[in-house]
DNA sequence: ACCTGAACACCGTTCAAGT
DNA sequence: ACCTGAACACCGTTCAAGT
């Protein structure tokens, strides 16, 4: 009622174009469809996002990236903190599957969003003995990886129960893996690549 | 001249989608263009491609996804086959940049061109101790490893010179790094995780 | 200042019609 | 059998006009 007078802003735009991303996948995100979320016309939204449909996009990433920013406790410890960054990046994204790919695209606006917290996580690599070099690097692998994976498990849940559709039963194998156990893997992965990381401390 | 009177085929619609692809990604790639790169009107498409725009772009995965298995040679030593999928997967992402997104968004169509080596790969690690269940989850972890990371990659590019556009001088330091050594963080990465897997060896 | 109607140059896709 | 013209219901975006 009342919040359907409420003054159009930047912020507004961008938490329904949020809204439909996650209702009607990035395919339905047109700038009518958002317009309409708001009870407004399409054109009125180029007032508060002057650059358009991609800032619009652009917004949408730093929204979803900030969440999980805010949503991460860090403790000093690098392998404590690297994997609550990755557990908790693949929270976020996982409760908005249809944005991981539009982060993917959009490393520049995804790192802007979290610097506070990778440059926590340099010093206490640092801390730990890892070379700087080396601390950016795994940064940026862990980063990578954990979009990659929930990517492919963001795809995976909407390909759906395809398992048995397969004539090869090495594919009906993977398949069914797949959507069995998504966390088994994560974790898996997860710890593979820290022991890889710990094996390279150098000091 | 002789090619233009070539009669039509879907794979002369596909390979057409992917040449438009790497040209003009896949914003520019409409039915349209298409259907002009093949000197023919865009409703001439659906007689090759009835499933219409989304089984041409599945076909153009599967295109890419084939480069990348005959590209690839397989010894048997499971280390040296997980990492010569993974390099040969990122080079043959790496020819198609415009493409990386669109396989991470269909693994049912990627798994299906793979099936081959993907089979070669468990029974490779299986004969080297691993247990089947460690197996299947390693290669989905490096296959979405090298998916994320090729992804970031392509990005970063297309990003540009963007590291001096901040404000922030570790945002610099990250980007700056990012645009020098994508191979070394690569290599890195993929013998961390390797590593971490040798560890899970169970006999 | 903030919103909008009409218009422009595009989309993917259908369907009846041409050869 | 294979290709196409015209048409439909959509896009993002501009711009002049309204309040």
């Amino acid at each position: 009622m009342s919040t359907d007078r409420e003054p159009l802003s930047r912020e507004r735009v961008v938490e329904a174009a949020l809204a439909v991303i996650d209702r009607s996948g990035i395919q339905g995100c047109s700038m009518r469809a958002v317009a309409g979320e708001l009870g407004v016309e399409a054109m009125s939204l180029y007032h508060h996002v002057p650059g358009g449909k991609d800032e619009m996009l652009d917004g949408v990433v730093a929204m979803v990236q900030t969440e999980f920013v805010e949503a991460t406790d860090l403790t000093g410890d690098w392998r404590a903190d690297m994997g609550a960054f990755s557990r908790e990046y693949r929270a976020a994204l996982s409760r908005h599957p249809n944005v991981v790919a539009m982060i993917a695209a959009r490393p520049a606006v995804a790192y802007r969003s979290s610097t506070v917290l990778v440059g926590a996580l340099f010093s206490a690599m640092e801390d730990a003995g890892f070379a700087r070099e080396d601390a950016l690097r795994a940064v940026r692998v862990v980063s990578r990886w954990t979009i990659g994976f929930t990517l492919g498990e963001a795809s995976a849940l909407e390909d759906g129960e395809q398992a048995d559709e397969f004539d090869e039963p090495l594919l009906v194998e993977v398949f069914t893996d797949i959507s069995r156990g998504e966390d088994d893997v994560f974790e898996f992965g997860l710890e593979a690549l820290l022991d890889g990381l710990e094996a390279r401390i150098s000091s």
